[in-house]
DNA sequence: CACGGGATCGTCT
DNA sequence: GACGATCCCGTGT
């Protein structure tokens, strides 16, 4: 059963929200260290500039670090937070719209016993890639790969498409960890495959 | 299970 | 010089 790359049109979509729901499902895969890993996205948030205050790029906000969000969708923002941990997003719109959708959560497919091995974990239990932070050390993730286009041939990382995740089987829920962004804290952009057991903690 | 704190450093003021 | 789009471990209940 080949799965295939999603194509650069899949993330040219203006609405950053639908392709945070969009991507429920797919297959996140990543070539690093001579190592391939595949795991299936059980949860995301959206973020939208310029009205989004949790948002990076609010207010079209550019810097060094921001950059990169103004590319055209389908290339990769990954920083650093809270001097520990590396973030994965995926940049979506056209060129210029500074939207992205972090993921948070994965269900591991191929490449398990890499992602105990980067974890220094024995056992597979959702902490292994439940949780932005984690997710992205069990791929090999790390801000080298900030800047890099998923639909580039050869790329370390890409995603592959699948059948879309059905409506009513999405949870949406307030973002985590954004008190700080006054009324967008409350947006439900945070969604989740219900009956997953590998996402991030319930807030 | 709910909190609370420490780790640790790039980014922006 | 302050502060994170987090995680993990410790303590208390």
């Amino acid at each position: 059963m080949p799965s295939k790359r999603l194509p650069q049109h899949f993330y040219l979509n203006p609405d950053v929200v639908q392709v945070s729901k969009q991507l429920l499902g797919k297959i996140l895969v990543s070539n690093i260290g001579a190592k391939v890993c595949r795991a299936r996205i059980v949860e995301t948030e959206a973020y939208r500039a310029p009205e989004d205050k949790a948002s990076h790029a609010y207010e079209n906000k550019r810097t060094n670090r921001t950059q990169v969000m103004f590319e055209r969708g389908g290339h990769v923002y990954v920083y650093l937070c809270y001097g520990v941990h590396h973030l994965f997003n995926v940049v979506t719109g056209p060129e210029e719209a500074a939207h992205a959708v972090l993921l948070r959560g994965l269900e591991p497919i191929d490449g398990l016993e890499t992602m105990l091995e980067r974890r220094g974990m024995n056992i597979a239990k959702p902490q292994l890639t439940a949780g932005p932070g984690v997710l992205t050390k069990a791929m090999g993730i790390t801000k080298e790969h900030n800047g890099i286009d998923l639909t580039k041939k050869n790329s370390p990382i890409w995603i592959e498409d699948a059948i879309d995740c059905p409506q009513d089987a999405i949870l949406a829920s307030p973002r985590v960890g954004v008190d700080y962004a006054e009324e967008c804290t409350s947006w439900p952009w945070r969604f989740r495959i219900k009956e997953s057991k590998w996402t991030s903690p319930a807030k």
